[in-house]
DNA sequence: AGGTATCTTGAATGTACATTCAAGATAGAG
DNA sequence: CTCTATCTTGAATGTACATTCAAGATACCT
């Protein structure tokens, strides 16, 4: 007969924030208390463990950058402007060098999916998710003929997302605005040709 | 008057695959010491704790791969040939996925670069060193007029470490020969038109 | 307003960890 | 062969961690 009174959002923000910047096993609960303001008892009964807070952080970044992916292709720009829009994003967040811009999954994917085969599997399936996303839009980008016709649409969306992987390993060696710029350029025109 | 038992390049490369398979925090001194067969005390003499036996591994780690890269190269077939053998053999090291043939490179900079500006600096020169070998043998290709003279080789270099990085962390997620193949394959491609 | 179900709090718990160190072993010098 | 410098061993140490839980607080229902 009471609720909680905490912002779930809120919470799960603040630990995806405190997971991106210094991995899964390097956040203590200890920080996570302080990230979230939530005491560990809380932590526990709401989420089970600091397991259980990771998949539902985990949960809660993919409906966010779904959301955001969205924002790209709302305007009535051409699709495939709109694709270049989401990887200069991408490279505006690699430039910011700001931690909170990471990529939740493959941080998580590299620490460890190896050792935990359910987080593997939510994990990919986020990125499949992402994935087809992409395929989507590049078959719409096809229908508005700004791409050749006899493009696979699954192919684009995979090197496309592989670009964007490797984008962001990159920058950690070479967070040098000109240079991702002049990356992600290629790779634009790799893709649409 | 007595010299140390083991062999420091066999107990680096056991602690490189320890490294590779769990990350660096999630890797036990325990498991360390099962791993080289070095005693904690030892290990502790020789790197003087946990992150030192990482430098070192990672040291070990640039060597070994810098004589494997040299060795792709080392026959008389064409420069553009043999980075096209290299990436292939990317391609099997990722669909083997045995951890052991993971880069450690891009392992601990996911995991520890932010948190460690020593580290991050030693990954950053590695991979810097690994980027410009690439750039040599782009500049070989192109005397060799496999390239066209007007590509910028520094920057073709950039584009194919990124698509190595790219692919690594796409076969997580999709370790199927065909995929993985056929990304190589357009990568391949795009830097040599 | 009173009762109670639920949430919050944070100290207590046990475990697992990196690191140390003193005792024991051994190779090489003389 | 003896001595000693160095290496090896692994139990001991203290710390930091994830997790638990019982006491206290508070919102909602009647």
């Amino acid at each position: 007969m009471r609720n909680a009174e905490f912002d779930r959002e809120k919470v799960l923000r603040a630990a995806m924030k405190a997971f991106m910047h210094k991995g899964y096993a390097n956040t203590s609960m200890q920080e996570l208390k302080k990230a979230t303001g939530l005491h560990p008892g809380s932590i526990y009964c709401a989420f089970e463990n600091k397991r259980g807070l990771l998949l539902a952080s985990l949960e809660q970044y993919r409906v966010d950058r779904a959301t955001k992916f969205e924002q790209f292709f709302a305007n009535s720009n051409l699709t495939l402007l709109n694709l270049k829009s989401y990887l200069d994003n991408v490279v505006i967040e690699c430039i910011s060098c700001d931690s909170a811009q990471a990529c939740l999954l493959t941080k998580a994917l590299n620490e460890i999916a190896e050792q935990d085969s359910e987080i593997q599997q939510v994990i990919t399936a986020n990125l499949a998710r992402l994935q087809q996303a992409l395929a989507e839009k590049f078959a719409q980008a096809k229908a508005e003929k700004s791409i050749s016709t006899d493009k696979d649409c699954d192919h684009l969306a995979r090197y496309f997302l592989m670009g964007i992987y490797g984008l962001r390993t990159f920058a950690h060696t070479h967070p040098e605005a000109k240079i991702l710029e002049q990356l992600a350029e290629q790779l634009y025109h790799d893709v649409s040709q």
